[in-house]
DNA sequence: AAACGAGGTGACAGGCAGGTGACAGCTGTC
DNA sequence: GACAGCTGTCACCTGCCTGTCACCTCGTTT
């Protein structure tokens, strides 16, 4: 669950992405609407948090090409004003809700996890393949019947695999989703992460390789 | 258990807070209308016990708010009038119970606790883990048959983490739900009482940490 | 068969989440 | 008012995660 805070107030941005963090979503934060878009371009967020009030780029502005790219990123609109007509106009710009500042955090954080539900299917109860069970809600994941103990990065890569269903992930589009953006292009920290839970997961493996086009959950 | 008073009485409130206390209820006290929609927003009350007549947001309204929200809080409506005609239109606001001023003390206490009691599966008359009992009602924990004392916070703390049932609980969390109002979210209470609770529930452990989660019982 | 490049592995180090022990303030009790 | 137990805070410690690097393996290309 990938999400994007465009956000000019930094200690607002920092204190909202960390709140996000403890729930396990991956967060990018961008401090202007220029920044927001280029991260908009180069990946697919579940949920933006984006502030009307931005230096740059307005808000409203990047609402607006959201809603022309068609994106299925879902919005989460800021705005100081608190009027009914702020309201209304926010909406019909397209974003899906609307929180007037100053908000409660935590109310922030259930709308955004709201959101982030919404248009997938609910949220499996368990995930799996053969004799592997995973189950997101326990964080619990058994071979076998074994309990096996998972660092959070393998348990997300796992995770992400599962839920792609068979589809070859390339290495790219795991940095994307389950790495923040601190993450490097150009290191070996997939590689990494991957061989330590399939040494983890064991015998007969369940991830394989697909030469140049990436990982993928059993055959 | 956490019980929400919203209530513009001062003195009735903290007079109905200190006996809801007493029963090792974990209680939050508003003054008017909006303080008590903030914190409702922020918290998963249990229970709220809600004056009618408020200054702000009227206790009805905050009612209604509440049921839209399919809030699973029940209310406990509290009211100055005594006409049945009060009691129906209460109950038809979506509170779960209603109970005239003035009432007589233990009949409040009593009806919260009936109503804490109400939804969650009936309560457990035992909870446990492995060779741990714990008895809520008597506030008795036992380990391999031996007595164990436990202050009143660690308890809370191994209820609330054995109700939650092998999932892992975010310290956060534990401080909404076991902590009242005051809690400051940025300490390391929560550590230390995990800690002191660990050392006397002894080896072998029975809460694990799962990094970045949270704390669960057993696995 | 040599060169190449994608992917795999083991070792290492820094940072950080989480754990601990000591201490002090508070509250209720005798 | 003295005392004891409970709790919150602080400073400090620790061990695990994780990113990086150097090097290896193996299939493909020329």
């Amino acid at each position: 669950m990938k999400v994007l805070i465009a956000e000019d107030d930094d200690r607002l941005a920092r204190a909202v992405a960390a709140g996000l963090r403890r729930r396990h979503m991956v967060v990018d934060v961008a401090l202007n609407g220029d920044d927001a878009l280029d991260r908009l371009a180069a990946t697919a967020y579940d949920v933006v948090v984006l502030d009307r009030d931005m230096p740059g780029v307005h808000g409203d502005e990047i609402c607006r090409r959201l809603a022309a790219d068609r994106s299925a990123s879902r919005i989460l609109m800021l705005t100081a004003a608190r009027s009914v007509q702020d309201r209304v106009e926010g909406l019909g710009l397209g974003a899906d809700d609307y929180l007037p500042k100053p908000f409660d955090f935590s109310e922030l954080i259930a709308r955004v996890r709201a959101l982030a539900r919404r248009p997938g299917l609910p949220p499996p109860g368990r995930l799996g393949f053969g004799d592997l069970a995973v189950d997101p809600e326990r964080r619990a994941v058994t071979r076998a019947g074994r309990k096996l103990t998972l660092t959070p990065k393998e348990f997300a890569v796992l995770e992400y695999l599962l839920t792609a269903d068979g589809r070859p992930v390339p290495a790219e589009e795991l940095l994307l989703r389950v790495w923040d953006e601190a993450a490097d292009p150009f290191t070996t920290t997939v590689k990494t992460t991957v061989g330590r839970l399939r040494a983890k997961l064991g015998d007969p493996p369940v991830i394989e390789t697909v030469r140049e086009s990436g990982y993928r959950i059993g055959g």
